[in-house]
DNA sequence: AATCCGGGGAC
DNA sequence: GTCCCAGGATT
């Protein structure tokens, strides 16, 4: 495919034929508040979990003035259960500014539409272009994927260079009087035909123009590098020091780490640490201020460990093979687990 | 550029 | 379990 090439056509003929029929998409001309409404559900949420709240928002908040009328508590009954509920408070607010300062009607101009709350340059385009039938870009995660296998794109498409690329290429294939079905029918051939995984391009209308397709990387694009939350876990540490010795703990053979050694610790606070040596036979007494704080990445989580300095007031180390009390001189003699030898350097 | 914000369905 | 979904606000 040239890059000038245009296809447009094509696709909306296919939409003509298959696209869905789908309750925000029945009034002609289409309401703008209702096109609004139906975008913010949305985000980040499929179709089929949208239908009932939508059916039951209209019957409750058929226009912009009901919902302009009506108390949060209301609004965000209607939204319980759909999630992001920060999307029904920032509806509302809009919805109540469009009321005060435009006459109740929907802007028409995109510096407008998008000052409004939660109304996002993908809202504002999907408004723009469906209700308005104004010629702008709608560009969200379908239109990402499927123009990444179209052109053959394999930056992050979630990058903010990749996004502004495909905009722009949205932006030259929108065509004439149909910019809403155009956004529409991506939207549809998204979901049906150019899905995330496996994409049915047996069934494609565009598959002879596709870049991916030819490429033979249609299995492979579009490259979607997403940040997984690492979780953090706070671990409280004591460094028990007795004559010039540290007690120390070896891990199980198994697991993070595995058989290194390490200052006696544990996700449960002083008690659970104090529990902790008092299974190994040593009493300990810990100060309350903790000395520092270290915090050790890992590749599937974040130890923020509190570190605490403690003595010996009873017991002894049963004959146990993975507690130890090591000389301070000893340090280097064991191999200890990963942030555990950044506190010994700490101890100096 | 990273993070946070829900919940559910597909795999 | 992981991935992903018609994103936006905040930092």
């Amino acid at each position: 495919m040239k890059d000038g090439a245009l296809w447009s056509p094509v696709l909306l003929q296919w939409f003509d034929a298959y696209g869905r029929d789908l309750p925000w998409r029945r009034d002609v001309p289409r309401d703008p508040y209702k096109v609004w409404v139906s975008e913010i559900m949305l985000q980040q949420t499929k179709v089929e979990a949208v239908r009932p709240y939508y059916d039951s928002w209209m019957d409750r908040f058929p226009d912009i003035p009901t919902l302009a009328a009506a108390s949060q508590d209301d609004v965000l009954r209607q939204w319980q259960g759909l999630g992001y509920y920060s999307r029904a408070r920032n509806l509302h607010e809009a919805v109540r500014e469009v009321a005060a300062a435009y006459g109740g009607k929907v802007p028409k101009n995109k510096k407008d539409i998008l000052a409004l709350k939660g109304v996002g340059d993908y809202t504002a385009g999907a408004i723009l272009s469906i209700a308005y039938g104004e010629a702008e870009a709608a560009v969200d995660g379908n239109v990402l994927r499927v123009f990444a296998r179209l052109y053959n794109i394999d930056g992050n498409i979630l990058s903010g260079p990749v996004k502004k690329e495909i905009t722009a290429l949205v932006q030259a294939q929108i065509p004439q009087g149909r910019a809403g079905a155009f956004n529409e029918a991506l939207m549809d051939f998204g979901a049906m035909i150019c899905i995330p995984k496996h994409p049915r391009c047996g069934e494609c209308p565009l598959a002879d123009i596709c870049m991916a397709k030819r490429a033979g990387r249609e299995q492979e694009l579009p490259v979607r590098i997403v940040k997984k939350k690492v979780p953090t876990e706070p671990v409280t540490v004591v460094v028990v020091e007795d004559n010039g010795r540290w007690l120390i703990h070896r891990r199980p053979p198994q697991g993070l780490l595995a058989s290194m050694w390490e200052f006696p610790n544990g996700t449960d606070g002083l008690d659970g640490v104090r529990q902790l040596t008092a299974s190994a036979g040593v009493m300990i007494d810990v100060d309350d201020q903790p000395v520092g704080t270290l915090k050790h990445v890992f590749s599937h989580k974040i130890w923020q460990m509190t570190i605490y300095e403690g003595r010996q007031i009873g017991g002894e180390i049963a004959e146990k093979e993975d507690w130890q009390w090591l000389p301070r001189r000893d340090v280097t003699s064991v191999p200890w687990a990963g942030p555990h030898g950044k506190i010994t350097a700490m101890a100096r």
